[in-house]
DNA sequence: TTGCTAGCTTACGTTCACGTAAGGAATGGC
DNA sequence: GCCATTCCTTACGTGAACGTAAGCTAGCAA
């Protein structure tokens, strides 16, 4: 697979701010409300610092906010699948229990089906839309055909 | 086609927000940011009243707004659209110009087309995450086995 | 006419999701 | 060691999108 030793290079919060379009202040407002786990064993006062997979939870989160337009509170609930799947690269290293990590994987399939479903219905929404839509123009450029040709 | 008589009952605000699943305090609003047209010729104080074809404008503000997480500036910019297609039905009554008719219809077209693109382009967006949450499920599922088997 | 309900205007309050400013500490370069 | 960045915490500010309350009116029904 493609787990990288953890000496990957951590990144500063504004560094991962630039990665993902956001700022600083939201990756902390974001930690601060749970959204986020606090970055990984830092002592207060001192720098957060990030691995890459920290820069990809947060383009989850970003992204499961902008394509749903759900509240942050919500996005959290949905977004505990990611943290689960942050613990389980995790725990791989540390635990060895089958049970464990059983446990783990099947904390987080219902969540990661959960959001599907809601995408899902998303997307079907906006197909809805896009039809009608689509009707409507239908409809407008007949209209001008017919202007043009009375 | 379906253009009933202007003597079609008109409802009053309270009947227009339980149709829409919204509040009068919310379509006074947005008569007040000018995202939807003063009700049809009231005096001040007395009451608004609305056509079914308000009814299915407001629909279609609300619509663009959920799908497409637009603030409401936008939402009013787009949603001009509909404005000229509820001028069309009264200045097709109204002007026989087919010159008129025209430049309203003309105005029009390019708004919805603006409104498909952004429809398409986030129903595209919502694929993309789909297509991740499926592999990021399928993932799983292979590791449940693996568990299983092991 | 009187009452009741829903609606009107005006204005202040609220929630969410951050922005911004102040004062201080931590790194990295020289 | 010094200095410039970048970051830290704390706290107050802000814009969007309504909610809520107060005092008054419209309109219908009995």
């Amino acid at each position: 697979m493609s787990t990288a030793p953890a000496s990957e290079r951590l990144l500063r919060i504004g560094e991962v701010a630039e990665l993902t379009g956001t700022t600083p202040r939201t990756i902390r407002f974001y930690e601060e409300i749970g959204l986020l786990p606090p970055a990984q064993g830092r002592e207060p006062g001192k720098r957060r610092t990030y691995s890459e997979a920290d820069v990809e939870r947060l383009r989850d989160v970003l992204r499961l906010k902008q394509l749903l337009n759900l509240p942050l509170e919500q996005v959290r609930e949905l977004a505990e699948a990611e943290s689960t799947r942050a613990a389980l690269r995790r725990e791989f290293v540390e635990t060895e229990d089958p049970a464990e990590r059983r446990r783990i994987v099947e904390a987080a399939l219902p969540l990661v089906e959960r959001q599907l479903e809601l995408v899902c219905g998303r997307i079907a929404e906006l197909r809805k839309l896009e039809d009608d839509l689509r009707e409507r123009r239908r409809r407008l450029r007949a209209r001008l055909r017919e202007l043009d040709t009375a």
